[in-house]
Formats: C-alpha cells, sequence, structure tokens
DNA sequence: CTCTTTAATTCGAGCCTCAAAAAAAATAGT
DNA sequence: ACTATTTTTTTTGAGGCTCGAATTAAAGAG
C-alpha cells in the first residue's frame, strides 16, 4: 500500500512526477509538463521555481525553431553541472568505469584488465577503488560533485543492491561492495546485477518496444535474465536475479557451471554449445574461458552447415525458447532483447527459439514476439548503471530536501 | 507511478487505509488505528466520523471485559447491514452461490448441478442468473441491499475481470460474465480465476504465513495456480491466471489436455496420474470424468505399495517440485499451499517435491520450504470471491464517496 | 503601435493532516 | 460521595498543498 499521509508527501510525490519525466524526456518546458502530469500550472510553477532555485534545473535557451504566436516556451533541463555520478562495470579479469553528468552524458570513461578469479576480495576492492579514483582525477571532477556510485556485477546481488552474493567472477562469496566503497568515494554506492541494469537500459533507450512488460536475456558464459513485470523490475525476496538460466530445461539432463544437471544453461550458455560441438559430452565439466575465436569458428561451422555445430545452436534455442514458453505460460508473452557474444549466432538462434515457444497453449502466434539481438553487451551495462545512479540521486534530492547525502567516515 | 495529484486523493488513500485495516483485522478502535495507520487521532475521528454517518461503520458495543482506568476504547466495525455482495462459483457441472453481509459473514449458500458442457452459452448465463435470484429470494434479501457480485470460474479470465476466455467446463470460448449478468443484478460483477481466489482467501486467512509472497497450487482435474509476489497478485498482461501447470516439464514429453506435450499438468493433474497408473500411455487422451473412487483407490494402491501407483504420485510430485524449483529460480523460495483432492496424496508427494526442489543451485534448504496441504477447495473458492467482492465494494465507497454505484439497465 | 495568442505567475479558496489543548468517560483512592 | 488519575476521543488553529481564475509576460500579425 502506498504511503502517502500528509500534503507534503503530495508534493514530493508530484516532484518525483516531474523529475521522472523530465529524466525520460530529458527536456521539456512547463506548459508541457503540465500536460503530461495532469497537474495545474499554478503548481508546476511553484514546483519548477523551487528546483530551479536549487540549480537542479536549468533554463535552457530557447531554440527559437518555432515561428508560432505568444509568449515562447522556456523548456526546462536537469542542469548538468549540479552533480555527477559513477559506473563502475565489475567482469571476469575486466573492469570499466565511467562519469557521467547530471544530465546523464557520458564524460570520462575507462577501463582495465584484473585477474578477478585469483585476487582476494579486499585487493580487489581496493583497486576498484583506486581505479575509480583516478578516473576521477584524470577527468578533473572533484568528489564533491559526485553524488552516487552504481556497480554493474555479474553474479547474484543482494536485494537491498549492497553486496555480490555470489559470482563465477571471484572466488568468496559475499563480496561487501556498499560496505567498502562508501567510505572511500562518501557518497552512497549501489551494486545491481548486469541483466537488471541491461534491461534498465533498453527501457530507456527504447521505452516504445521495452518498458512496461519486456526481458533482456544475456547470452555469455552464463545465461542471466533482466525482467520487467507491469513496469516494475522482478526481483527474488532475497536476491535480485531472475535466475533464467537455472531454470530446469531437461530434468536430470546435462551439467550445470552451478552443480545442478538440467539448466537452460546446460545447454544454452557458452560452454554448452562449446563442448556440444566438440563432442566433449553433457556431463563434461564446463569450460570457464572459452575465447570469441573459438565461439566464432563454431558459429562458420554452423553456417557452413557442419551438422554438430547447427545441431548445438538449435539445442541452445530450444532450451531457450522452452524456458521462455514457462514464463510465457506465467505471465503472458512480451518482447525480448538478447544481448552479448551469443546474439552473434542470432540467425542460428532465432527459428529454434520460436519453434520451441511456439508449442504454446490456447491461442498465440510465437512470431508475434518481438526479438532484438545486441551483440554488445557493454555499453548498455554502463548506460543501466548510469541512469541507475542517476534516478537514485534523483530520489534523493526529492526526499531530503536537496541537501547532499554525504557519507560520514 | 502512483497518481497522488490532489489533497482529496490524500483523504482517499488514508480512508482506503482504514477500512483495508478494518477489513484485515474485523473490527478496531480508534486508538489502534491511529497507530496501524501511522495517521494523527484527529485524522482517524475525522475519517471515521464521516464513515459513521454514512452507516459504512458502526460503534461495536464495548465488550467491557477490560477493566483497565481511563475513558473505554470505542471497537468500530463494518456495518454488516450496510450491503452485501454475492458470490457465484462455476465449475465443471456444477454451480455454487452465496451471500455475505458487509462484514463478511456468510448470511446464505446454496448449489446445484448443471451440465456446462452441452449446454449453450446464453443457457448458461440465464441459468446462472436465474439460479442466484433464487437464492437471493429464498434469503430474503432485496436486490437493493446487493453491491456486488464476484464469479470465480475454472479457466482463464481475462486481466479485467470481465470474461472467461478459457475454460475446460465450457464448449466455447469467451463467455462474457460480466457483460451479461450485470444488466440482470444491476451491480457490478467481476470474473475471477478459481486459483486466484483460493490464494486471495488463504491470504486472509493466514495472513501469518501466506501474505506478500506465496502461491496456492490447486491439484484437481488440472493443475492451476494463484501466486502472489511482493503482496501483488502475479497476472499475464492479458490472461488473469498464471497457468503454472503448462509450464514445460519435460520437453516433447507426455499429451497435455491443452494439445502441447510435457506440460507439468500432463504428470501431475489427475488424468495424468489415472493414465499412469492404468497403464494408458503417456500420449493416451486426457480423461475428463475421473471419479473420486477411482482416484481414491489409486492413492490406496499406492499406500499399499504398489509399485505403479506408488511411481504415478512420484512422477507427479517431481513435476511439480521441478516447475518449483524453476519457479523458484526466477523468485526466490516461498511457502506453498496445495489445494483439492490431490491433496488428499500429500503424503504421497511430499518428498519427491521437495526431492526436485532439492536439485536447487546456490545454498538454501529445500525442507525450509513451507508447504500446506487443503483437500476441501470449495470453502476456500467462495470465501476468496466473497472477499474480492467485499474489497470492491469497499473501493467503491472510497472512491464514489457513498454512492451507491448501479448499474443502468 | 495595437491586437492576438500562448506561456507562465500570482492569489485566494478549499482540502487535508497535524500537534496541542480540551473534553469525555471510565477507574482508584480517600 | 467526591476528587484525582488515566486513557480515549474530539476540537481548534496552524501550515502545507493543489486548483481555478485572473493577471502578467513575451512573442508574432496586421
Amino acid at each position: 500500500m502506498t504511503n502517502i499521509v500528509r500534503s507534503d508527501d503530495v508534493r514530493t510525490q508530484n516532484r518525483a512526477k516531474i523529475m521522472a519525466i523530465l529524466r525520460m524526456k530529458g527536456s521539456m518546458s512547463r506548459t508541457k509538463l503540465a500536460q503530461y502530469t495532469g497537474l495545474s500550472a499554478a503548481t508546476i510553477t511553484a514546483i519548477t521555481a523551487d528546483l530551479l532555485e536549487r540549480n537542479v534545473l536549468l533554463r535552457k535557451e530557447a531554440p527559437k525553431t518555432t515561428n508560432s504566436r505568444g509568449r515562447p516556451r522556456v523548456t526546462l533541463t536537469f542542469n548538468p553541472e549540479f552533480a555527477c555520478v559513477g559506473v563502475i562495470v565489475l567482469q571476469l579479469n575486466h573492469i570499466m568505469m565511467s562519469i557521467a553528468d547530471y544530465q546523464g552524458s557520458t564524460i570520462f570513461t575507462d577501463e582495465i584488465t584484473l585477474e578477478t578469479t585469483t585476487i582476494s576480495s579486499e585487493t580487489l576492492l581496493e583497486k576498484l577503488a583506486g581505479f575509480f579514483l583516478a578516473g576521477m582525477r584524470t577527468a578533473g571532477i572533484s568528489t564533491d560533485q559526485l553524488r552516487h556510485v552504481a556497480v554493474g556485477v555479474q553474479g547474484a546481488t543482494d536485494i537491498h543492491a549492497t553486496k555480490l552474493r555470489w559470482s563465477p567472477i571471484i572466488q568468496h562469496q559475499e563480496l561487501q561492495i556498499k560496505q567498502s566503497l562508501e567510505p572511500v568515494f562518501r557518497v552512497p554506492v549501489s551494486v545491481h546485477n548486469d541483466c537488471n541494469m541491461i534491461a534498465q537500459a533498453l527501457r530507456w533507450n527504447e521505452p516504445e518496444l521495452f518498458h512496461s512488460d519486456f526481458a533482456a536475456i544475456l547470452l555469455s558464459q552464463g545465461i542471466g535474465m533482466g525482467l520487467y513485470h507491469n513496469g516494475e523490475l522482478v526481483q527474488g525476496k532475497r536476491s535480485s536475479a531472475t535466475e533464467f538460466g537455472h531454470m530446469t530445461y531437461i530434468p536430470n539432463g546435462a551439467l550445470c557451471r552451478c552443480g545442478r544437471h538440467g539448466c537452460i544453461e546446460a545447454y544454452a550458455s557458452e560452454y554448452a554449445i562449446y563442448r556440444n560441438a566438440k563432442m566433449l559430452g553433457d556431463n563434461s565439466e564446463p569450460c570457464s574461458d572459452i575465447s570469441q575465436n573459438e565461439m566464432d569458428e563454431i558459429i562458420a561451422q554452423a553456417h557452413d552447415n557442419v551438422a554438430l555445430a547447427k545441431s548445438s545452436y538449435d539445442r541452445a534455442g530450444s532450451a531457450i525458447g522452452a524456458g521462455l514458453a514457462s514464463l510465457f505460460a506465467l505471465l503472458d508473452p512480451f518482447p525480448i532483447a538478447f544481448v552479448g557474444t551469443g546474439s552473434k549466432a542470432k540467425d542460428l538462434l532465432e527459428n529454434s527459439i520460436r519453434a520451441a515457444i511456439g508449442e504454446m497453449p490456447m491461442s498465440f502466434q510465437p512470431d508475434q514476439i518481438s526479438m532484438r539481438f545486441y551483440e554488445d553487451k557493454n555499453p548498455l551495462i554502463s548506460d543501466g548503471c548510469a541512469v541507475t545512479a542517476l534516478i537514485e540521486v534523483d530520489k534523493n534530492i526529492n526526499s531530503n530536501n536537496g541537501k547532499v547525502l554525504k557519507i560520514a567516515v
């Protein structure tokens, strides 16, 4: 149940609404804001006047293009200099960082390689912090400007976005990212699953297609999913990630990286496709380091109609399709984005995915389901983190009446 | 995004909160209401005074048990005579109806058998209406008293609770229940999936266990599910039902009633258990009319360690468990209620269900998952419908400022 | 230079909640 | 019997918010 109680809660709600619309659309005049929010012009004036005075918003110089009569509308935007946010993306042996201004433009970006699997938790966190702060220095951004850092990771995070509960990229479990980094950065830090960040980015970039109900499926070493239902991210009660890859495909089937048998991942991930194409057997130990070249070769073979390579992708598609069919039985069909190197095999996968989904009850056409493929996951993860961080800052501005939230050391 | 805009929306919200708490707890004093809602005593007085004047609430004569000092608290309840609601439950060859007062007490109930599969849509709806109105007459309740009728049905309803989209109990598709019955009853009519109503009832009866995240699984001719996640009913975008029974268990496996192969239902429903125990083959046509005696006999055989009967239930349990494992991969584990005649075989099913769930990734104990069994589904469906109808009336009172909503003829 | 049009602001009315004070209704003590 | 105490509920005035109507601002059209 919503918790609107007092009249200043009303103001908070309405301000949040205005800020959310401005985030989505980038910029808008007061009159348009009134239309979009359903609020009266008087209220819009009151709220935006406040935000302008606090330097959160900025009057954008009129584009002067429209030669219509009447007083020209003043467009409002977020003040890019009001704040900036940080992004850290932690992947297997690879770290990316970036900094975005309050309008969402990326102003700096950098990356390094780092042996994540062998390093200790402490060293990893130290390196992470050091790398990010070095980036801040290089970009010439004072830490006072920084308002939030969002960390995107491969693996399961907790529901409170504080830590990495389990991940294939690190040895130990429970990496307390928020706890360790907040004292260093002195701003709030949040930790998110990479697939959820991809979904967030898609929601932002292509709202016409991916908005209220859709899924992003990451096809790489493992199979991940970011799922929106009714406009909200679907999460577990404790863990953040919807572990689509670990839904059961074949009971007691192929060996999965998680130790169980028959997960979708054990048929559709890179290691699954690889071991099938190389005839290593369904119960052979999952390889963790298959080079892109090797995968590209299998794809090439499949295109050349080499039966084994082709059937490996067919199997992968069937596994994904069966999982989707199960999901669609629960939630009705929705559009899907396939992301990551796995979607290089787009043409090899799509038909078998559709065929597997096609075996659905009731009347519904599998080819109506929209599927898009995005080979490059990294920009999406970064964008998703940036948006997430910005939204956190927006929330903060709204609830704390603009006071800058800093973490005490 | 929530849509609180004006200050009278605040009143509406807070009034709804008070009414919801009163619905849950039955009765409560103003002071306690202030504690529960977080509102000030002054506000509680203002809102309840209004509801008392409108006869929605009633001052309950003090129980006088507490011999503490101070002004005695006045307990408030819903006025049972303020309104009443109707319930119609439509099942295979069987219709139930009941009437409840505004406090939720059942004041009349009746049932008849009716050949639902052979009858035409028009006749079915006519009979339904006639049967309900006859009940109203017998109970001596004027139609002016009636404020809502909730219809519970086996099958998929649409998201707007207006019609039965598809059901095994009727021949034709798209039974326009709301449209047909509203002009007759002259009050709002809503249509709900039976499993969702079971979940609603459980949520109401045992909130400690079944509240924010849980599922009710109906084990009978088919396998249905009512699922709550984050305190909200999980529904598709178009259809209402989470078709757990039609998630895939074995790709290309046993023939399901829906025409596909390998659904959970094709292993766990009565017809699936029956055909396996009778060695009819996994692809034999699903029987729609297996008597309870026949099922009881198979259960008895399983208890006597007859291998075929026992393995039929093992298989059913494994299918259900595998489905749950997939669900738990998406949403984290939650408590489950198994409802319907299928749960007579509780002891035969529970172990294999737990074993199948047990094959889960990451660390988590399958025996921590709470499972309850309820043989009798009908009281739950009825209760769920009644609660749903009452909540609808509450909403109406709240939003229309107490004006009685009647359907124009 | 005035008229028209569109955008934005100002102002008073009307709600709503809240804290504090007051009233109400009981028991406890003398 | 009467006063003090305790607890619940109501009353009252202050302050916040949104809204519609009226007003002001800032352009183009003629």
